[in-house]
DNA sequence: GTTCCGCATGAATCGATAG
DNA sequence: ACTATCGATTCATGCGGAA
């Protein structure tokens, strides 16, 4: 298929229809959230969204293999003094289009957006939720074992660490760490709440989530050589981490902007990285 | 009103009638999970709890006053290898019974429940849904401030401190500490995310919440001599921590080996701190 | 090379002001 | 009255520059 590894211009809706049935292994996306960014993105509205939404996943549930998953990273916003229901409406409907609802993931921010309000808290998590077109989905958990809980105790007490003071503790699930590191040590299976940080202070490009976060998912739902999509990709960050950890990926964008700021982080990577480069030419076809 | 600072017994849906309109200012509760508590309370199917939770979150519209707030600690359970979406319709359901949902805060659990399944991890997070009959309810976000986040770097910093490997640091939300040890210190305001562990060592009684939940929603959203009510009383967590803080307490059970084991930690509590019972004298009418 | 400090930067929300 | 825009608020992170 000559669209791996590629960034495509375009309405996932249509875009998609370029793509051959039950190909897909995961779909991870991070929709752009009702009428959020609106001067980048067109706005949808919360009253809308749902209707917005559901057939563009039509064609996603098309392209997801059996044995896929569906990995939706999506916050509700505050209407009028309220949360706004169109998230778990989304739910719903997207039940009714088919789809099971597996699982709901948190992510749990660790820096979440600064602000004080009379009537509510800063916001500091977001849902992942999971869907599949079939309850035998592929998962492969030993993938994102982690370290025993005991491994902020061990760091600490080596005094040549250098910032003692991010404690990324038992909360953490193992994000950022070299795993390999830790053979030898008894591992343990994660929660279904991941807790890490927002990478804020970016150059250029505004990544919504940390690239540990589509990592995660890629390593936990599919294999060397498997198949990623996200279908609104903004800068790039699901093709990344699929193209870091050796999986083919599909991106797209209705941005022009976008889709060459994404081409270009994959560019690069591919370039720095010629092991992961020769990795991707053995796997793309 | 003679209920004050009692466990009554009964199906709160006719209990809750003895309580005059508008008496209420915080109701804390964890009603009996679908399906999950089958042997000791009956067991509610996962796809007739809206119909059985409505009418008496009716009756808890009617008790709350207009400034109070309604916290609902609630999980959907796993059915049939997917998330049911009972608690999400309940949501839909209790706003359309009039309920502004101002809030969904998340409890991330420190110690979730251990286990393995084949297609997914362990649950370690709840809802707190914040309920309110008006957008303009009462809040006192100033005591439940916790100390500023750079905790970990002064402690650290400061070698002679015990313990370097309990980093509760940031995303402790300032539980289980003494607040007043921190005067001086700067504070700030938590997130949406409570960050403590679940209480396992009970001796007799099986408390599915620890007592610091109902306390941090009972500083957030009353005052001293307020009423709180627990409208599925279980252990008497809730009222417990009611009383800790002086503030007054409704408990509702329909077991009565659960109003008696309520009714006997209150006492045992009031006994064994006399300012507390003293207080307690003060604001009981 | 380390450590320390300062600073810009966020999937935000509310209330006031302006059209 | 209803919508659009703008300023104030707030804090963990990671970067760069300085000691």
């Amino acid at each position: 298929m000559e669209l791996l590894n590629t960034i495509l211009l375009g309405d996932c809706e249509q875009v998609l229809q370029q793509i051959p049935d039950n190909s897909i292994d995961l779909i991870f996306t991070s929709p752009p959230y009702a009428d959020q960014r609106k001067n980048t993105y067109g706005g949808i509205h919360p009253d809308q969204y749902v209707d917005w939404f559901l057939p563009k996943a039509f064609e996603m549930k098309r392209v997801l293999k059996p044995s896929g998953s569906f990995v939706l990273n999506i916050k509700e916003r505050v209407v009028n003094g309220e949360r706004h229901t169109y998230v778990i409406e989304l739910i719903l409907a997207l039940k009714k289009q088919g789809w099971f609802w597996t699982e709901e993931y948190v992510w749990h921010k660790k820096n979440s957006f600064p602000g004080k309000w009379p009537n509510r808290f800063r916001d500091s998590w977001e849902r992942l939720l999971q869907f599949n077109k079939s309850k035998d989905f592929k998962i492969f958990q030993e993938n994102v074992m982690i370290p025993v809980g005991n491994w902020a105790k061990d760091r600490l007490s080596n005094l040549s660490e250098t910032d003692h003071s991010r404690d990324e503790s038992r909360v953490n699930s193992g994000f950022g760490k070299n795993v390999s590191n830790w053979l030898g040590r008894d591992l343990v299976y994660p929660t279904n709440v991941l807790y890490l940080a927002t990478e804020c202070s970016n150059k250029n490009h505004s990544a919504v989530f940390p690239i540990d976060l589509p990592k995660w998912f890629i390593k936990l739902f599919t294999e060397t050589g498997d198949t990623v999509l996200d279908p609104f990709a903004g800068s790039g960050t699901t093709c990344l981490a699929a193209l870091e950890l050796g999986r083919n990926f599909i991106g797209i964008d209705i941005r022009n902007e976008y889709v060459e700021l994404s081409q270009q982080r994959v560019n690069e990577k591919q370039l720095r990285i010629p092991s992961i480069a020769e990795k991707q030419n053995k796997y793309s076809s």
